[in-house]
DNA sequence: CAGATGACGATCA
DNA sequence: CTGATCGCCATCT
């Protein structure tokens, strides 16, 4: 039984290149599906190499903020992906 | 255990 | 449409 954290981490991890997923859609597929507030904390808090953070993005559309781990910020790596165009 | 915080989301003005 | 406010959840201190 992972918890919610882990499972938010597999989640995001999970995410094919050259795709988004709403903070929204993570804390569903995580359990929570009104914890997208969550989800963004623990992303905050859990900044792990290996995982594609800058796929995440906000259920408005918005990019939402970035720490610039995987890069520069999420624009220019969804860009490079194709998940923007 | 209780209080404070935050990479959100929806609603109101 | 834009700006501000409340409600939500899990984690951290």
């Amino acid at each position: 039984m992972k918890k919610f954290t882990e499972k938010v981490i597999d989640i995001v991890t999970n995410i094919p290149k050259g795709k988004t997923m709403t903070y929204a859609e993570v804390a569903n597929k995580a359990g929570s599906a009104q914890a997208a507030r969550a989800v963004g904390s623990i992303m905050a808090k859990n900044q792990d190499r290996n995982v594609p953070c800058h796929r995440v993005i906000r259920s408005d559309g918005s990019l939402g903020p970035y720490n610039g781990l995987r890069g520069p910020s999420k624009e220019a790596l969804l860009r490079e992906e194709g998940a923007i165009g």
